[in-house]
DNA sequence: CCTACCGATCGGTAGG
DNA sequence: CCTACCGATCGGTAGG
């Protein structure tokens, strides 16, 4: 009888478009309407499903940060102990984000967006998995096997700044040496590298 | 006769208003009203400065790169040899520019919005001292002062994407752990000691 | 540097 | 989910 779809297709839909186009050109720079031309309906008939543009921007970033706090537990599985599982951990981890770097953008923006907002919702939703990390690094200092002078808390800060900043920006500098920006995988070869050799002794 | 301020002074308090508002709101989120009522005059009379808003977006950013291609110079004088002046160097490099975190976002947020052009822009104002950086590294590394699996162009890149990024986002995960987010001084000891510690032997 | 003004687009509502 | 429509604001121009 209805034209309307299952409201969790078209809500998906209208948040994934969303998603593309808030990494692509910003919030301030994206329009409830090329949002609507993107799903393909009208103006109007986005409204409907989220109440203002101000909505969908808090169920997209909402919907990354569930995302996350989903997937998640998979790659923290692999690091228990040494330096191999680690290395292999964080490179997971990269690799993850690297794999879908609009969620990236839009994070990175939205931080630059609205730094108070969303540090809370970060702290809210990441703070079990970083407290995990941070009690790891303690254990690891006690056995002598990871740099006394780390700071657990700013160490994690500090990686997980780097990882989102690298795969949001796409290996920004890539160029700065030559014109490929087709290729980060040194960049990312690097960040394992450094994430690693200045946490652990030896 | 003229009402009209000499040149330069307007120039550069449009310029100064235009990079705090693209800091905070980014480019598609501010209007040339915005940036006309911050300095106090009407948006025609901004639009005689500068033809478009476009050209004000191109002119902060020059103007971010010329100021940097100014100062880079006396912060680098510092670093010669030795684990001391590089760590002091790096700290003042962070310092300059935890001095004045609009610069940083605005850049940040430059290269999220055009990715290729500001790759570009870049490159051309920064490459002669990140060829210093990396030559300064080889250096290190014949000496056996240096890792040797140090990659010296992604290391620069990855050290400066730190830099920039937690400047920009002053620190953003501080209340990953507490609701604090006044003292940045702790990220920035860590990233220090990272950019430290995974550079040199010992 | 200002007043006056432009067409286009903005986010959003009415009503079905 | 659509058509029709709203006032407000957008970037920009004319002309002085």
């Amino acid at each position: 009888m209805s034209n309307t779809p299952s409201p969790p297709e078209m809500r998906d839909r209208i948040l994934q478009q969303a998603t593309r186009l808030f990494a692509q050109r910003g919030y301030g720079g994206t329009s409830v309407q090329a949002v609507a031309d993107a799903v393909g309906i009208r103006k109007p008939s986005l409204l409907y499903w989220f109440p203002s543009k101000d909505a969908l921007r808090q169920q997209v970033v909402e919907g990354l940060l569930e995302h996350w706090k989903r997937e998640i537990p998979t790659l923290m599985a692999q690091a228990r102990s040494g330096h191999d599982r680690f290395a292999s951990t964080i490179t997971a981890l990269v690799a993850y984000f690297a794999a879908e770097p609009d969620r990236a953008r839009v994070m990175l923006r939205e931080v630059l967006d609205r730094p108070d907002a969303t540090r809370a919702l970060m702290a809210e939703h990441l703070r079990p998995w970083a407290t995990v990390v941070t009690d790891y690094i303690r254990m690891g200092q006690e056995l002598g096997r990871v740099h006394p002078d780390v700071d657990p808390e700013a160490y994690v800060v500090m990686v997980v700044t780097m990882v989102l900043s690298t795969v949001a920006m796409g290996g920004v500098a890539a160029s700065m040496f030559d014109g490929a920006s087709d290729q980060p995988d040194p960049h990312i070869t690097e960040l394992v590298r450094i994430a690693r050799s200045s946490l652990f002794l030896s």
